[in-house]
DNA sequence: TGAAATGTTGGGGCG
DNA sequence: ACGCCCCAACATTTC
């Protein structure tokens, strides 16, 4: 390292594990120095750490980037836990490194880091370039014509989609040079993460950008054909599952714009599909203007909401012992698989915040855990939402019927049977509410509220801070 | 991106 | 033939 003629740039990679439209690579190429590449999980005061879900992707998706990597360049990738400035500078000898290549974070905390970061390669002169990618617009630069930011999902969509054309993504490096270096690969291991409850992972997801890319490609080419009415039906494999992609950085919402432009599926689809990435977008924006979203209701006059406290009925939630088939079966898909349905986010938050009564707080923290796809604005942004704290939050009299979901958006009850095993052989007469008198043979609880009953105590609690 | 309660309408059974 | 009632279907209002 001592020849500064040979000193390397760093490339940093958190959130962005991959190599197109990816430009802070892209400019470390350009700069002509040879490359040394990093990924760092960041341990900065504030920054939440990954929930365990999202470390299994993240192991996968590491190692298809250090293989990209080493495949397209010779480049060697690294992995470091730690603050991040503390990380870098422990990586490199002062001086020898030329500059340092980043993307963009939104997360405030994570914002603060490189901040610091900054800060400290100041001393020692090294500049630090950052770039953008991760989102479509800069929450600090779009305003309302008050000059505030956007706290209602429609205008800011309007607001977002009528403004010039978004940014064509860039393509990947053609050449990379690799910086020769003898530091060790992975110390803290994060590359191998194979908890046993993720077993089945595998079968459904292909974490890495390569994974990411087909699954927009099949989505645009035909499987998201009739997605804006098909996306409420469970059972309809009709969505574009790239939510883990997006939250892990190995597409970015450019390339999907960009690729949707071409795609020949039905307009009224393409365009619910981007308004899902509208949402995405205004969550982030949500988050960057608050950043205690996570932890603190967005609207305060919540923190005096009389919320339960009963252990058992979150224990039944977890696990997907409710008794509502459809509450239970997409809670049993979270745990099996790591993901679910949209529609049935919805109903299983509702129900955790108005049937049961508990904090969002539980719900959103549970969901953090065992998500692929958890992401630090959206989670809690939606979460906030569904209780009605939220910002442009769904009223408080929103309550979803359990049962009448499950017969409206999964009518043959196929996306029941498939995670609620036990209760395969009922018709579809039976399914969506199982008689009491057969709940014991099938070894299916009894509900543990009454539907009538949980929403009238709802009602009156959210009344009472009306 | 809801559901339940309440109101309205119109067809058909029936005295 | 007619009016009355019932109730399903649909619309509107309310939470």
């Amino acid at each position: 390292m001592s020849e500064t003629s040979n000193a390397p740039v760093l490339v940093l990679f958190r959130h962005d594990l991959r190599l197109d439209d990816n430009l802070a690579l892209s400019a470390a190429a350009d700069s002509g120095h040879p490359v040394l590449a990093v990924y760092v999980e960041d341990l900065s005061e504030g920054i939440r750490p990954l929930g365990a879900a999202a470390r299994w992707w993240r192991a996968r998706s590491l190692r298809s980037l250090k293989k990209a990597l080493s495949d397209s360049f010779g480049i060697r990738l690294i992995c470091r836990r730690g603050p991040l400035a503390e990380a870098v500078m422990g990586l490199i000898g002062q001086g020898q490194i030329k500059a340092i290549y980043i993307n963009r974070r939104f997360e405030p905390a994570a914002d603060k880091a490189d901040d610091l970061l900054e800060v400290e390669c100041g001393h020692h002169a090294i500049p630090v370039h950052r770039f953008e990618g991760q989102l479509l617009h800069d929450p600090n630069r779009l305003k309302t014509s008050t000059g505030g930011f956007y706290k209602v999902f429609t205008p800011f969509w309007r607001a977002l989609s009528s403004t010039d054309s978004f940014a064509d993504p860039a393509d990947r490096p053609e050449s990379l040079r690799a910086y020769k270096h003898e530091l060790e690969d992975d110390p803290d291991g994060l590359l191998e993460y194979d908890p046993p409850w993720a077993k089945g992972f595998d079968k459904i997801w292909q974490p890495g950008e390569a994974g990411a890319s087909e699954r927009l490609e099949q989505f645009l080419e035909g499987r998201g054909e009739g997605y804006s009415t098909g996306r409420d039906f469970m059972a309809m494999e009709v969505t574009s599952r790239l939510s883990p992609h997006l939250a892990h950085g190995e597409i970015t919402p450019r390339q999907i714009m960009a690729a949707s432009a071409r795609s020949k599926l039905p307009p009224a689809d393409l365009e619910t599909f981007r308004k899902e990435l509208g949402w995405r977008e205004f969550c982030w924006h949500l988050l960057v203007h608050n950043p205690h979203l996570a932890t603190e209701n967005y609207d305060t006059r919540f923190n005096h909401f009389p919320w339960n406290t009963d252990n058992a009925f979150l224990t039944h939630w977890k696990r997907g012992r409710t008794g509502y088939p459809l509450v239970d079966a997409a809670m049993r898909q979270l745990w099996e698989t790591g993901w679910m349905h949209n529609r049935a986010r919805m109903v299983v938050a509702s129900f955790l915040v108005k049937h049961l009564g508990l904090h969002w707080k539980e719900g959103e923290a549970w969901f953090w855990d065992t998500l692929v796809d958890a992401d630090a604005a959206n989670n809690p942004a939606n979460w906030q939402w569904v209780a009605g704290t939220g910002a442009d939050a769904a009223p408080f009299f929103r309550i979803f019927n359990p049962t009448l979901q499950s017969r409206k958006f999964d009518t043959r009850g196929e996306y029941i049977r498939t995670y609620v095993r036990e209760l395969s052989a009922l018709d579809s007469r039976q399914l969506h509410e199982p008689p009491a008198e057969l709940r014991e043979s099938y070894a299916y609880p009894a509900p543990v509220v009454d539907h009538s009953q949980a929403r009238e105590s709802a009602l009156t609690a959210y009344r009472s801070i009306r």
